[in-house]
RNA sequence: GGCCUCUUAGUUCAACGGAUAGAACGGAGGUUUCCUAAACCUUAAAUACAGGUUCGAUUCCUGUAGGGGCUACCA
């Protein structure tokens, strides 16, 4: 049992005895101790004073009092306005120094038996991956992580939308203008190639777009939505596409065929990125294969009533009464939507592995789909439908705003893990420290400060909100960033290198402790609660954050105390102990988050 | 128009309805005969506005202003 609920558990039975009435739900409110206050933990009383009908002074102390005479684990209290802070005894934290010490599985929660799929990074085949599929993979992988760490069955799936008009656009430019270039031919990444063309597919329709409407004597200047889109409809190159389509769908071999190859080309170029990013999947979907499925779920709701047809044949659910629209599901000519598929997915995966939860990590501007999808999957009387999440991230914005490729704008996945690589490397170079290191192992160093900078930039920001990010500034290494717990590992494992060639063993030998070891100790004991607490909100910014504050309190401390240079030899062993403790438990709060720490710096 | 969402130091981010709103970067100033100065210390600086609920509001409710998103027989 944690400290929290063993003292909220102790204040419910004081409660009892002083006052002769159980405290109601939720009046217990325990939480850590400012650190302006002395103590550990506090109590708030202010929702107590209804049984107590005392003053919120008089009450916390009569509890203290309680308290601090049945429990033998209660050094002190004392009482600041209705604030009731608990100072826990010294032998506390050497016990839970040492259970931690010596648990090699710290952090990891015991198995839930619940299995969980995430899916995630759900690309587009015709353009390489961006910065907002950076924010996605990330956070999909620490997510996954951290809920296995939480004791969840983990499934990580990726549903590639492999199909579409888009590919077709630039599987035509590829043929009309490609004179026949590969990625080996040519030297490009095959996933950049295939996006190449599909600028090129748009620079055909924008050309073909503006001499349609001059012929017509509209300036393209001047010409209104409408008029632009009308034009670009009729362009011979969206045609093109749009039978491209078509033959796909009939399954065309030479269609086939070329789309299997630049296809290809793409997904070389996507495991080249995913495996920059150190992420992977369990299974991965095709929506080439998905796309049909969801059919037979229209016919069903349809017979149930739950669906209705209209005169033109398309079928819709009619989601008025829950203060939504009426959605499409089946198309006039009997061809699916997204809708369709999504739902169709859904069953097909929940019957396959009997999930306990489904999150999709897709971002906020598809708030309304997901919404949709689990109300219809209730209304078509799955009772799993609530096991449906969202996880709904912000969007990735520049400095000057949102990012669009029409204007150029879009940070490439491949170019910025590149430009992290750089820095670090710069970074790292003029520190000096890494003159003796071998070249491979500089290059492995640099790749992971680089990540390091990166991943935690972009998840120690709350998922849901939109956030920020200034390409030309860089990320910096200094601060609440990923190279500064990096450094910190790097600093211990230092130390303890040393401790080891002048042959000193961490101990824990049952010396006093500081008031600093304390504050260490009581962080890394919270290490299981914040798991359990950052899997529940799905939010692995709360792993980041409390990572990034074990690592500035072992900074201060570090920079406090001596501990090779101790001349008490149990003191010096139990603060190596120490430290070799919270390397440990920075490790696992990094791994949750896909950052690895070096031994050195 | 309708629905959703956001607004906290100069900037990027924190804060189960709880104590004097925390950090970081940037600014100003300081620390290295000593285990890694990518560190540490000092300092100035913020809840968009107006009401309401509450012992207590950045947090909940209403309104205003200003961002963003959705509102496709696209995915």
């Amino acid at each position: 049992m944690n400290l929290d609920s063993f003292i909220a558990d102790n204040v419910a039975v004081a409660v009892g005895k002083l006052y002769g009435a159980p405290a109601p739900d939720g009046s217990i409110q325990i939480s850590a101790t400012r650190k302006e206050f002395e103590g550990d933990v506090t109590l708030v009383t202010f929702p107590l004073l209804r049984i107590s009908r005392k003053s919120p002074e008089a009450t916390a102390e009569e509890i203290g009092a309680c308290l601090k005479a049945s429990l033998p684990q209660i050094e002190s209290y004392n009482v600041v306005k209705g604030f009731l802070n608990l100072k826990i005894s010294p032998s506390y934290w050497s016990d839970a120094l040492a259970r931690i010490a010596s648990d090699a599985g710290f952090g990891q929660g015991t198995p839930t038996g619940r299995t969980v799929m995430v899916e995630f990074s759900s690309p587009n085949t015709n353009k390489p991956l961006h910065l907002g599929h950076i924010r996605n993979n990330l956070l999909g992988w620490s997510v996954s992580r951290l809920l296995e760490v939480a004791g969840n069955k983990v499934i990580k799936v990726n549903l590639v939308n492999d199909r579409g008009i888009h590919i077709c656009k630039s599987m035509l430019a590829w043929l009309r203008r490609g004179n026949g270039v590969t990625p080996q031919s040519s030297g490009v990444k095959g996933d950049h190639l295939v996006g190449d063309y599909y600028v090129e597919f748009n620079k055909m329709l924008k050309d073909e777009t503006e001499a349609a409407l001059r012929d017509a004597g509209i300036d393209p200047a001047n010409a209104t939505d409408e008029q632009k889109a009308e034009a670009q409809r009729n362009t011979e190159c969206q045609k093109a596409a749009q039978s491209m389509l078509l033959r796909w769908e009939q399954g065309d071999p030479e269609v086939r065929a070329l789309w299997e190859k630049m296809n290809g080309w793409v997904y070389d170029g996507f495991d080249t990125t995913y495996k920059n990013l150190g992420i992977s999947f369990d299974k991965i979907y095709y929506e080439s294969q998905t796309y049909l499925l969801g059919k037979s779920l229209v016919e069903e709701g349809l017979a149930k009533g739950v669906f209705y047809r209209r005169e033109d044949g398309s079928v819709w659910c009619d989601l008025t009464s829950d203060g939504l629209d009426e959605k499409l599901l089946l198309r006039g000519d009997g061809t699916s939507v997204y809708m369709t598929q999504d739902l169709g997915t859904a069953c097909k995966r929940h019957e396959e592995t009997g999930f306990d939860e489904m999150i999709y990590v897709v971002g906020n501007e598809q708030n309304y789909h997901f919404q949709v999808l689990k109300l219809i999957l209730g209304k078509l009387g799955f009772d799993w439908a609530d096991a449906i999440y969202h996880l709904s991230y912000g969007m990735v914005e520049l400095p000057e705003g949102k990012m669009k490729s029409r204007e150029g704008t879009v940070v490439d996945a491949d170019d910025l893990i590149e430009q992290m690589y750089r820095t670090a490397k710069e970074t790292s170079l003029e520190s000096g420290k890494l003159e003796d290191m071998a070249p491979e192992e500089q290059d492995k160093l640099f790749m992971m400060l680089g990540l390091g900078a990166l991943k935690y930039f972009i998840i120690k920001v709350d998922p849901r909100k939109t956030m920020l990010f200034n390409p030309r500034e860089s990320i910096d290494f200094n601060g609440n960033t990923g190279p500064f717990i990096q450094y910190t590992h790097a600093r211990i494992k230092s130390v303890l290198r040393k401790a080891a060639e002048q042959g000193i063993e961490p101990a824990l030998t049952g010396a006093g402790l500081l008031p600093k070891e304390i504050e260490l100790i009581k962080i890394m004991a919270g290490f299981p609660d914040k798991i359990q607490e950052a899997a529940a909100a799905h939010s692995p910014a709360l792993v980041a954050n409390y990572a990034y504050n074990l690592a500035k309190e072992f900074n201060q401390y570090y920079h406090d105390v001596t501990i090779l240079r101790e001349s008490d030899a149990e003191v010096r062993s139990q603060r190596l102990e120490l430290i070799a403790t919270i390397a440990r438990v920075l490790v696992k709060a990094m791994d949750i988050l896909g950052i690895e720490l070096p031994e050195r710096m």
